[in-house]
DNA sequence: GATGCCGGGTA
DNA sequence: TACCCGGCATC
């Protein structure tokens, strides 16, 4: 009997990282002594078996499982005022594990995981063998059995977002973390989850995507998600598919937030505080279409089947459709070398740094094209070469998008001078010269001559790059 | 010299 | 930010 009580300060120790493990330990050890002999032993109705759950980490973990199983029947009836109890009273009575404070985020949110576990282990046993045990050792049991699951589940792979690819859309492991694999919340609130202990699927509370959303997102989200979640299904959303932009990956997703997650996890790797918000730079919101709600799948469905579908409408709803595309707040260039984005296909992030850019208006166009055109020009060797197209009119009243617009949009030069050579790019630049040669456009001045000067746009006027007869 | 427009100044 | 102009390059 000696040894069970030594047995479970091994537990203690094992588990140590798992400050709710060892918090319900501290919790159960006046129990157990409370319980001991005179003589100092412990009554044990189990018996030998009952030693088993400290030592889980230890070979005979199969037969260790089924204890588990055994007991699991009975905790999850009472798993909810087992924890509520021991967690968090007992908490504070331990202050050696205090340094463990880490790892008590985790308590909460990897409770969630544990009926996972449950179901696998019940199915197996049954409730027959707790049927026979006194209430005091049922009660012990699930303690114990909780806290070895909880540390079972609570590997820091859990924590951690997962280092294997989602998969393709509809894997479960894809919905699993669409739930909160990657990014379980600090808070330790178990409001993000609520688990039906009697239904077999998982069903993430609506705050599930407040957690997954990025924060300037959440921002949105926080105010607009809850009459979106109930008006989603009526309304006809836009759905938008994301691709992967990371070099030779080309993964589409159809969320935003699967994206991220993909990218995160497969290219950033570690999730980093800094990782976790560069994502946006690798990947791009590659289609919009609309989409009438009643064609989209049940909420299970998107769940189970459709990675990060769940987030789909808000997603794509947040911003304005189509128009505004995503756009990265504030573009940092990473060290990590890291291939921009194709040449030719249009992206937001193309479309980033200039966000309204093709559509100023051609009055004061050369504001804003005046710094990108110098150095595309035809005279400009050492440039990004691109060649200009004709004018397509000379129409002064419809310049909307001129011909000097280019399928490599100035977001893209700028991916690529900030990525792949952010240094090399300034000196070519610099030594190209910005002034191109007269080109056969005819220009106001040409057009109208000086006596009709104030026909002239304004960008002749002010001695500026004709905006309304380009090159 | 005429033209185009960059770079900088000013209000 | 809009406006203006000196000055340079090109034709």
């Amino acid at each position: 009997m000696k040894d069970t009580i030594e047995l479970y300060w091994r537990c203690d120790t094992v588990l140590s990282p798992l400050t709710a493990c060892s918090s319900t330990m501290a919790a159960m050890r006046p129990e157990y002594e409370a319980g001991a002999g005179p003589g100092g032993t412990v009554t044990c109705p189990k018996g030998p078996q009952a030693r088993v759950y400290p030592t889980a980490h230890h070979a005979n973990w199969p037969e260790t499982q089924q204890n588990l199983a055994d007991t699991q029947s009975c905790v999850q009836a009472e798993k909810a005022p087992t924890e509520g109890g021991h967690h968090k009273n007992k908490i504070s009575a331990n202050p050696q594990r205090e340094a463990d404070r880490g790892w008590r985020n985790l308590a909460t949110p990897l409770q969630t995981v544990g009926p996972t576990v449950h179901r696998k282990k019940m199915s197996a046993t049954g409730e027959a063998s707790c049927s026979f045990r006194s209430p005091e050792s049922v009660e012990m049991d699930e303690i114990m059995a909780a806290m070895v699951l909880t540390s079972l589940s609570c590997s820091p792979v859990v924590q951690s977002p997962p280092l294997t690819d989602p998969g393709p859309a509809g894997s479960s492991s894809s919905a699993d973390m669409e739930c909160g694999g990657g990014e379980l919340s600090d808070s330790g609130s178990s409001g993000y989850w609520s688990w039906d202990h009697g239904n077999a699927s998982p069903t993430p509370s609506p705050f599930v995507a407040e957690v997954d959303s990025s924060p300037d997102e959440g921002l949105h989200m926080d105010l607009e998600q809850g009459e979106e979640l109930n008006a989603k299904k009526p309304k006809s959303s836009f759905r938008c598919v994301y691709k992967c932009l990371w070099p030779s990956c080309g993964k589409v997703l159809t969320s935003s937030v699967g994206m991220k997650r993909h990218i995160r996890v497969l290219h950033l790797g570690s999730g980093s505080d800094q990782s976790q918000r560069e994502e946006d730079f690798y990947y791009t919101k590659i289609s919009c279409e609309g989409v009438d709600a009643s064609s989209a799948p049940a909420p299970t469905q998107q769940a189970l089947g459709q990675a990060s579908s769940s987030h789909l409408s808000w997603a794509s709803c947040a911003s304005p459709p189509a128009a505004e595309l995503q756009i990265p707040p504030a573009p940092r260039p990473r060290s990590n070398s890291s291939s921009g984005p194709g040449p030719s296909r249009p992206s937001p992030l193309s479309q980033s740094a200039p966000s309204s850019f093709w559509q100023i208006h051609s009055e004061h166009l050369y504001q804003a094209c005046g710094p990108v055109q110098a150095p595309v020009a035809p005279s400009s060797p050492g440039c990004q070469g691109w060649t200009p197209t004709a004018p397509v009119s000379g129409n002064s009243n419809t310049p909307m998008v001129k011909p000097r617009c280019r399928s490599v949009s100035v977001g893209e030069q700028w991916l690529q001078q900030n990525r792949l050579q952010p240094m090399s790019a300034s000196p070519s630049r610099s030594h190209c010269s910005f002034r191109k040669g007269r080109g056969e456009a005819k220009k106001c001045r040409k057009v109208y001559g000086v006596e009709r000067k104030d026909q002239w746009c304004t960008a002749c006027r002010w001695k500026k790059a004709c905006q309304r007869f380009p090159d």
